[in-house]
DNA sequence: GCCTCCGATGTTTACGTCAACATTTCTGAC
DNA sequence: GTCAGAAATGTTGACGTAAACATCGGAGGC
């Protein structure tokens, strides 16, 4: 005697055909119900929209993507997510996507390692996505052969323009110039720079930014000390720093490093803004609370994400690629760890 | 006279029956080949993968997901990306899942507000996913008619056990005791709390521990300061505290409120941990290089998030609850933002 | 009153994949 | 050499949806 127990086996959910049997209509009314068709007598899209839902019908994605063609859903592949500006970024990308229509599939890099972001790519190509936004350092990007499926529509955010893309970026060099010469301005003889990461391209065009803006003041260009981003490297950089009484402008290339280099001046006895001054850049939200608290440049993540997801949908649904890089300006917010230097 | 100007349409990319036409196979055995099927020929499976090679056969996920009635996919519904913890859970989500074969569709909840979750599960919905994971504290969660479609294997992380779904979360009580019992052990009288928002259940459970921790050690319990997680929440909680003399620890619930609570401190003149100890929550990168450094009770997302997708993907797959609430427990990390009491 | 046309609705079919079953080919035992 | 059985491969159909086309009924023009 075999006992009928029904095998714990994924119900699927009623179909259209369902919905049409109790309304008693053709499944492609139904279909025309759901699509919010007007060619459709108001009495049968009720009763269809009853029975809707009656039966707790779903429209199935995975059917209506493989009949369209189309799955309105992004990928995004993202590096670093614990880093904060990437955080920001998609968390306002996800939202433009669903305000968009879109759904979006996190595509993450787990590290930094050429086989991971080939690994990605390759899920990339296993998903439905309908476009790409990348979300990762450019020049890390140049090093894999980035094969995306032929005709996808890709945006990147925060790289360069070497790549056959459209780019979204914030102005990196508008807002190293408005932190260098926001110090200048002070009075200070000379700014240093605390840099990010070598292969970030962000970090370069800071960098360079800052570099001109010095030497368009004709103010002598200090060495650079590179960080990674983290707090912790601004802290070890902030020990050389603090070690060299000239120093008296510091512009970190992100807040989190400011951080670090704040703690070591003070574990130094350099009173900040009294003997140094410094300026960081993000504007993350504890930039305000930190001691003292940090002027900086500010970011506007969200536009940056919105006018990717812009430019990405406009690709995909009429197939145009702008190639013409947008530009994000950014903004200064002076706060209490920028003084004019002690004369 | 019409011009026959092709409408930039979305090719579909080369499917099974291209590859079986060039490899002079069956669809089938292309599908075979395609998942790794042993019954299949050696030189019949090299043929067909060079033609897959060849014509840039993807396997269409959608196509896959319609007939398999699994999309190998989950959602993450989170509300709150910019919060610090929610971002590394989501970070090691995205990897965990990645790991077991599953895509991540994120699925933002922009604001706080009913609409918006009741969205955000509409949304679900009308997603192919095999399963969901709700990252959403919890009272939240309780307002919403949270109605998931019938059989949808749910996981919730950090949240209360009220729902009939499975949940993993960080030992908030473990922790809450940690933190106090270190501040009552270096000879404090009683240790003061700046709890987080009413309506999470993660501060609520921290606030319960941190005052049975000091009933079990028969001291008084202070009044209760409320924050928002934020800093600047920290920063307002702090002016307040600063201006009490009696107060000579403080826990704060997270660290982002830990460090405004310093910066409050150090405008008051009130020197940490001279005068008052100060220990946060979460150990995120940054405590480390606060001033002073941070002590504080340190999660592990990693684990929450990896034991969150094992769980859910065990539902999947085997179709079992495990309603036993997981607690992952925490590990208290001294800086130097404590110190017994000034004599 | 007849015919045309339009709007509402139904029927057929294909999207790409893969389970189930059918067929063919090969291996080895007698 | 014959035949059973296994391994390789092919054929059919269904998953849920929506475009394309077919049908039907009624409104309006003459």
């Amino acid at each position: 005697m075999t006992a009928d127990e029904t095998p714990v086996r994924r119900r699927r959910g009623p179909s259209m055909a369902d919905v049409a049997q109790l309304a008693g209509v053709s499944g492609q009314t139904v279909s025309r119900v759901a699509n919010g068709r007007h060619n459709v007598d108001a009495a049968t899209r009720d009763r269809v929209l009853a029975a809707m839902r009656e039966v707790g019908y779903r429209p199935n994605s995975a059917a209506r993507a493989l009949r369209n063609g189309q799955s309105r859903s992004i990928g995004v592949i993202v590096f670093g997510l614990s880093s904060f500006g990437n955080t920001r970024t998609l968390d306002a990308v996800a939202t433009a996507a669903t305000a968009s229509g879109y759904a979006v599939n996190l595509i993450p890099v787990p590290d930094a390692t050429q086989s991971a972001l080939a690994g990605a790519f390759d899920r990339l190509g296993a998903q439905a996505v309908d476009g790409v936004i990348i979300l990762i350092e450019a020049h890390r990007l140049d090093e894999a052969d980035v094969r995306m499926p032929e005709g996808m529509p890709v945006v990147v955010i925060d790289s360069n323009a070497d790549l056959d893309y459209p780019v979204v970026d914030t102005d990196q060099a508008q807002g190293a110039r408005l932190a260098t010469e926001h110090l200048l301005d002070l009075g200070h003889q000379t700014v240093w720079h605390l840099g990010g990461p070598e292969d970030s391209y962000a970090a370069s065009r800071r960098l360079r930014s800052w570099r001109q803006t010095l030497i368009d003041r004709g103010c002598p260009v200090p060495p650079v000390l590179t960080g990674d981003w983290t707090a912790g490297s601004g802290y070890d950089a902030g020990r050389r720093l603090a070690a060299d009484p000239d120093v008296t402008a510091v512009f970190a290339a992100n807040d989190q490093m400011a951080l670090g280099l704040l703690r070591a001046l003070h574990e130094c006895g350099r009173a900040v803004p009294g003997n140094v001054s410094v300026v960081g850049f993000d504007d993350m939200e504890e930039a305000a609370q930190f001691w003292p608290p940090l002027t900086t440049i500010r970011q506007f993540f969200g536009e940056v994400a919105r006018r990717s997801v812009d430019a990405l949908v406009e690709e995909i649904q009429a197939g145009e690629h702008h190639h013409q890089p947008v530009a994000v300006g950014t903004e200064l917010v002076v706060r209490a760890s920028t003084a004019p230097p002690r004369p």
